[in-house]
DNA sequence: ACACCAGTTTACGTTAACGTCAAGCGTTTT
DNA sequence: AAAACGCTTGACGTTAACGTAAACTGGTGT
């Protein structure tokens, strides 16, 4: 075991663009958990709390709610699933799967229609350069 | 020319799963521009509109924020480029879709890592199933 | 000892994206 | 004509996700 790489609130926040305030936000909505020192006195943040960080920016990004991403992460942790609930959590799973799969749909239908767009637009430009160029040589 | 399909805006509304504020809403933000019957009476919307609305949900959905989508429909809305800023436009239109190749990217991180976890879990579930079942035949 | 810094809690403020409700207007159904 | 229906414009309320400011605490350099 290697010593721990426990960072502070404002280290960490700072690494991930972020401030600390939205760090000690995700802990009291139960996104966090980090380490407590000696009965309240510092947060400390070691690569698991890092991970999950990441892991509910990238959500956020990805159009997730908190609370969408809450029960994401509170379904893989092993932890807190403790046998009992394993087949809704794979079920559960399944689900988020396949609204991933629809989101990374739409994702890529969006992107081919801007993508139409950008190609007339192109044209376009492109034309109009033209002509300003014959323009040009007529003069 | 069809006779165009003009229709209310509960209509609208109900079709696409969302309530008529939202409609108004979005066209107070400047995303819709309906036709407004004689001088103010009611608005109707067209295929246009609908097909604009349709790219606002989705969006939406996407995690991008109102403003952002303003600006992609803004800027593929040939009437308002007017020429101008067509090189602007086009050089815009290749960062927001460098920005949706990256959000594709962490979609699919994402979906890759869920499945991960869902392989672990499925494997878990199996275990315990098989376990289950010898001990009913050691009964 | 004192100042300074980094962190803490508490609490109120802010913004986006609507929800909700009141009051009024135009048509059409009874 | 009265009532009902659907739409309209305010205008205020609400929620999520933080921002921000105040007041306190615990170590650290000088």
């Amino acid at each position: 075991m290697v010593g721990q790489p426990l960072v502070s609130i404002s280290s960490l926040a700072q690494e991930l663009c972020i401030t600390p305030r939205t760090i000690r936000y995700y802990e009291e909505m139960g996104l966090l958990t980090p380490v407590h020192l000696e009965k309240m006195s510092q947060r400390l943040y070691g690569p698991r709390e890092r991970a999950r960080l990441i892991l509910i920016l990238r959500g956020k990004r990805l159009g997730f709610s908190l609370a969408e991403i809450k029960e994401m992460i509170d379904l893989y942790d092993i932890d807190r699933t403790e046998g009992l609930q394993l087949e809704r959590a794979v079920a559960y799973g399944e689900k988020r799967l396949r609204e991933l799969d629809e989101k990374i749909q739409e994702m890529t239908l969006l992107k081919g229609e801007l993508l139409d767009y950008q190609q007339q637009f192109t044209d376009l430009l492109k034309k109009c350069k033209d002509k300003n160029a014959n323009v040009a040589v007529e003069d």
